[in-house]
DNA sequence: TTGTATGCGTTATCAG
DNA sequence: CTGATAACGCATACAA
């Protein structure tokens, strides 16, 4: 059995009160009490049980960020993990898989949630409250951080006609995965704006934001008759598909075809060509989501709120300007 | 607030005690008892709070897979996800950061560590129970569970010597990190039981297990008067940082150098060329693994034990046979 | 088969 | 400034 605050407060002949006044940092403390105290906690190593002091608070002080697939998240959680320590907050990444949903396993204990899936569509209301992560589109009951992503792939296309591009396809997400979505009538718009006409069958909607997916719509897009000379993709991981693709299809990256994603992920960092993206600034993000969620545990009741975070064009080598290929 | 057992007795007109037995699926309850109780418990939304639960039976049901870089995780997470759920068990990863160390965040509550990082060297006596992954090497006052990390190292070497590689490099990280380490004396046995010498210099020892620490070493390989061709990398990380070096440095991969990692990680699959790597079946790893912490979890004194799981070699581009290029 | 009562380790309320 | 003491919500020994 570990040591409790009685045996503490047995030990230093005080009460238990006191014991955890000092362990609280609870200014009203004799110096003479607090020595003799800390020599106790010290002397039989003690731990405050988690569950007493939860059970007791009704608060865990633990984040949990709720992610489909742990593989690519190193770069945000990190950045997640420092902002919440600011606040006092401990994070734990929640992997759910889809396939033990079922399965009786029990709840986790946190504060608060930070969402960077899509599922559940709506947070169960009883539960933790929940914030968006990923992509600042307004609507719904919960609060949300991120890019703006219409503007995001925006961006990314004014980068690809500014490189001289012009039949420029996309790999977006099938509804249901927002944060990696490219609508049909998204890229219309976004095309046209840009000076660019939509070529027909030149938008992929793949079913999962894999580097899979990615692959296979790339392979289908180089196999049109007008083949694109450029791809924007909804996520990196949709890009590193392609990227791949686009290499066993003997097709050129940036001469033949340009690749750009969303996300800033580390991953594309390091691939060959390197890989140009739309990234937000994780730290920055992080800041806003932790401070967000933290806001929504104290004031559950408040109106959801929307943050968008700035985004940069990080121009690797991707989609280097054809014209020196 | 949240209803407890006590607001669905009342609205049942049973005792605490009933609910909490058909709650728990105690088998010796009454039909009529426990449909009224069910209904109760629908009509009310109950859910166990988990902190007394976890007060009074003193586990938690989860499991905590402890992570230095999260980035890579995504299979093993997932598998032991899986592995843990048949046991009852919930899985969060605990991304730990060096930078946090000091800071005063509290401590996960959990029933056992999964630890996939060399971090503590000595899992603090007093806390959960640990399990070792990813090295299978004995010694230690934890259960291990992993590959043989040196038979690994050799069967890789083995496969390059096979596909007529001569001049074999290796990179390490420097000790300290087990799990990625290719130690000096290492290195030399297992290029000579292949037949070829360990030649001076073609040993780097790198500080961490990163990507960028895999491409500084490629590159000060490539720059050698004797310039290797091959190089067997002691983590899938380090040896895609060193794809990246041969392809900045114009060595092309594999015709003029071949590269392996070990680790099995989704990434190498999606690197072009794709990454050969020496992997362990991560369901089986993540099911012996969970084996052992619940087996730990239930005896925490008994014996500390070593599983070797098996290994296998993915031959993939980057170590295709130099004489088809 | 079901109900009553106790305690898990903490924090918080209230006297002293 | 410090000490008794009462919850927090649950599981269980024991009684009925």
């Amino acid at each position: 059995m570990s040591t409790t605050l009685r045996d503490v407060a047995r030990l230093a002949q005080v009460s238990v009160k006191t014991v955890s006044n000092v362990v609280n940092g609870y200014p009203h403390v004799s110096d003479g009490m607090r020595r003799r105290v800390e020599a106790a906690l010290a002397a039989l190593d003690y731990h405050p049980n988690r569950a007493a002091r939860t059970l007791r608070t009704g608060r865990t002080r633990v984040l949990a960020l709720t992610v489909a697939e742990a593989d690519g998240v190193g770069v945000l959680a990190r950045a997640v993990v420092r902002a919440a320590a600011r606040h006092g907050y401990r994070v734990v990444i929640d992997p759910v898989d889809p396939e033990c949903q079922g399965v009786a396993t029990p709840p986790l204990s946190v504060d608060g949630c930070l969402l960077l899936t899509d599922l559940p569509a709506e947070p169960p209301t009883g539960g933790p409250p929940v914030v968006r992560l990923g992509q600042a589109t307004a609507g719904g009951s919960a609060d949300r951080v991120g890019i703006d992503h219409a503007r995001a792939t925006r961006d990314a296309v004014d980068h690809l006609v500014a490189t001289g591009r012009s039949r420029i396809a996309a790999i977006g997400v099938a509804p249901g995965q927002p944060s990696a979505t490219i609508g049909r009538q998204g890229y219309a718009e976004v095309l046209r704006a840009a000076g660019r006409d939509p070529l027909p069958g030149h938008l992929q909607q793949v079913p999962a934001d894999q580097r899979s997916d990615g692959y296979r719509a790339a392979r289908a897009l180089l196999s049109q008759r007008r083949r694109p000379d450029a791809v924007v993709c909804a996520s990196d991981a949709l890009a590193i598909g392609a990227l791949c693709a686009a290499a066993d299809a003997g097709v050129r990256v940036p001469q033949d075809l340009a690749v750009i994603g969303v996300g800033g992920s580390e991953e594309g960092r390091w691939t060959r060509p390197a890989l140009s993206t739309v990234a937000a600034d994780p730290a920055f993000l992080a800041r806003q989501a932790v401070a967000r969620i933290v806001a929504r545990i104290a004031r559950p009741d408040a109106a959801p709120v929307t943050v968008v975070t700035p985004h940069t064009l990080l121009a690797r080598e991707s989609t280097r300007t054809s014209t020196s290929g």
